[in-house]
DNA sequence: TAGTAACC
DNA sequence: CGCG
């Protein structure tokens, strides 16, 4: 069977980041992380976890936990403190490709253990859509998948390495997409191996 | 339903 | 065992 036509607006760039652009980015990675500890996100009304560990820089983050539900809010969950500021790369690879002229509000900070995954769902926490979800893929390869906007629309699967950039616009922006696997030593950027996905959103308008 | 698991 |  031939693929399926990926959505309108998803636009895939394929070893954006050099390497030393890569190292540089992880440096700032562990900067944030730092000032705001990975934690462990959980499913809303179940607790469930993920098996994701999550932080944010910002001005807003995205959060999740039983009680509260998928949300945006100024402060990291355990700390109580504001989200630390975006990297300057990051604000500048969003002038690049994002094509909207405002700065993100958000960067989510995914890390992805070789046993974690994510599935399918859609970006749709934010109160604009006018902006594209920009994602930078650090370390492992992952095989991503990305289908439509409606739940049971056919996807298509591909592998994301170290330095990808994708970009959810248009139509895609809500697409359903998630990661299936993470193939663990693919990588040689973090020493103790996993993949960052660090995901660029515009909250509001 | 941003989770998990069984099944083909 | 990997993928859908």
């Amino acid at each position: 069977m031939a693929g399926h036509d990926l959505p309108e607006g998803f636009r895939y760039l394929p070893a954006y980041l050099d390497r030393p652009a890569q190292e540089a980015l992880v440096e700032d990675v562990r900067a944030v992380v730092a000032a705001a500890p990975l934690y462990v996100p959980q499913m809303p009304k179940t607790g469930k976890p993920m098996s994701v560990r999550m932080t944010n820089c910002g001005s807003l983050g995205w959060v999740t936990d039983r009680e509260g539900g998928y949300r945006y809010q100024e402060r990291h969950p355990a700390t109580g403190r504001p989200w630390p500021a975006i990297p300057a790369v990051l604000l500048q690879i969003w002038k690049d490709v994002s094509g909207y002229p405002a700065p993100p509000q958000a960067c989510l900070v995914n890390f992805y253990d070789g046993d974690a995954r994510m599935g399918l769902h859609q970006d749709r926490d934010e109160r604009t859509f006018a902006a594209p979800v920009v994602s930078v893929s650090l370390g492992d390869q992952c095989l991503f998948r990305i289908g439509g906007t409606a739940r049971g629309a056919p996807t298509r699967s591909f592998r994301l390495s170290s330095g990808d950039l994708v970009v959810l616009g248009g139509e895609s922006r809500l697409s359903f997409h998630g990661v299936d696997r993470i193939f663990p030593g693919t990588s040689t950027l973090l020493r103790n191996g996993g993949r960052i996905n660090l995901t660029l959103r515009r909250v509001d308008s």
